[in-house]
DNA sequence: AGTGTATCCTGCAGGC
DNA sequence: TGCCTGCAGGATACAC
């Protein structure tokens, strides 16, 4: 699933091609990814035009002229890919959930096998308060270290979790979550808040680094990420320990271990992350 | 406050 | 080849 690096790779894409458009219409393939009934969503999709294209953390947030936006979360396997015409045959998308027709004839498909991600249009107030409960940007000029610090301080949750939650930290999902650890040589079960100062200056600089670099590649594929152009994304850093169970840690050689923290793998190397 | 569990879905890799 | 199990980039509700 993507995390902000792809929701930022694709938003990029789609920005340079979507505003101004006109949604001529939206059809609705799946209705279990929305969050509203059904003419709620098509109703005030329809007619409007694109002014912008954001992204706020893992969601792609497509601004209306109305004022309103449509709220795109990408779930564990959702993306997002734009047609110049209706794509036929083999070219069309394998698990379309939502799809908007310009009245350029341009096409763009909400795609999603799992249908864990979820379109929503909302009022732009509606918007701001959801955003309001979201965690600072990681990559925003505002998120100093400092920040980083006092925000661990608050929490008990070990590490991993803490960076997964959309709360505290906004975009990080499990991959970036376990490089950024490995990076500052914390072990993800660490308690929050027995990070030490340190620690967190360097997990703050790993974490936008792994991401900035992500970024700059548009993105990692691990399994089915695609851009709004449908390729791949050219993320070719090895990862260091995220998937490597029993491979050896390219520092110490120690082979990288998993465990469980809130249902959901942790990869961490024994030796260069220190559990306190 | 924080955790484990379950849930929503489909697909794929690996073991047999 | 087929069947079965476990696992997957996310997020939420629940009981404890």
């Amino acid at each position: 699933m993507p995390e902000l690096p792809e929701a930022e790779s694709i938003v990029r894409g789609l920005r340079a091609h979507v505003v101004s458009e006109s949604i001529r219409r939206a059809d609705v393939i799946h209705r279990d990814v929305l969050r509203q009934p059904l003419r709620a969503f098509t109703g005030g999709l329809s007619g409007r035009s694109i002014e912008r294209v954001k992204r706020r953390g893992k969601n792609v947030i497509i601004g209306l002229d109305s004022g309103s936006v449509l709220a795109i979360n990408l779930g564990m396997t959702g993306n997002l890919l734009l047609f110049g015409s209706a794509p036929r045959g083999g070219k069309r998308p394998t698990h379309p959930t939502v799809i908007l027709r310009f009245a350029s004839g341009a096409v763009l498909f909400f795609n999603d096998t799992r249908r864990f991600g979820t379109a929503e249009f909302l009022q732009c107030d509606a918007w701001q308060a959801r955003s309001d409960r979201m965690g600072p940007e990681p990559l925003s000029e505002g998120y100093t270290a400092a920040r980083m610090v006092d925000d661990l301080s608050r929490s008990r949750s070990p590490a991993r979790s803490w960076l997964l939650d959309q709360r505290k930290i906004a975009g990080v999902g499990n991959i970036y979550a376990n490089e950024a650890l490995y990076l500052a040589g914390v072990h993800p079960a660490r308690p929050a808040n027995a990070v030490t100062e340190s620690e967190a200056v360097l997990l703050h600089q790993g974490l936008r680094d792994v991401l900035n670099r992500a970024i700059a590649a548009g993105g990692t594929t691990l399994r089915d990420y695609r851009n709004a152009d449908g390729e791949v994304g050219g993320y070719k850093i090895r990862l260091r320990v995220y998937g490597r169970e029993g491979a050896p840690c390219l520092e110490c050689g120690r082979a990288i271990e998993r465990m469980v923290l809130s249902n959901r793998s942790a990869f961490f190397c024994p030796v260069c992350q220190l559990a306190r």
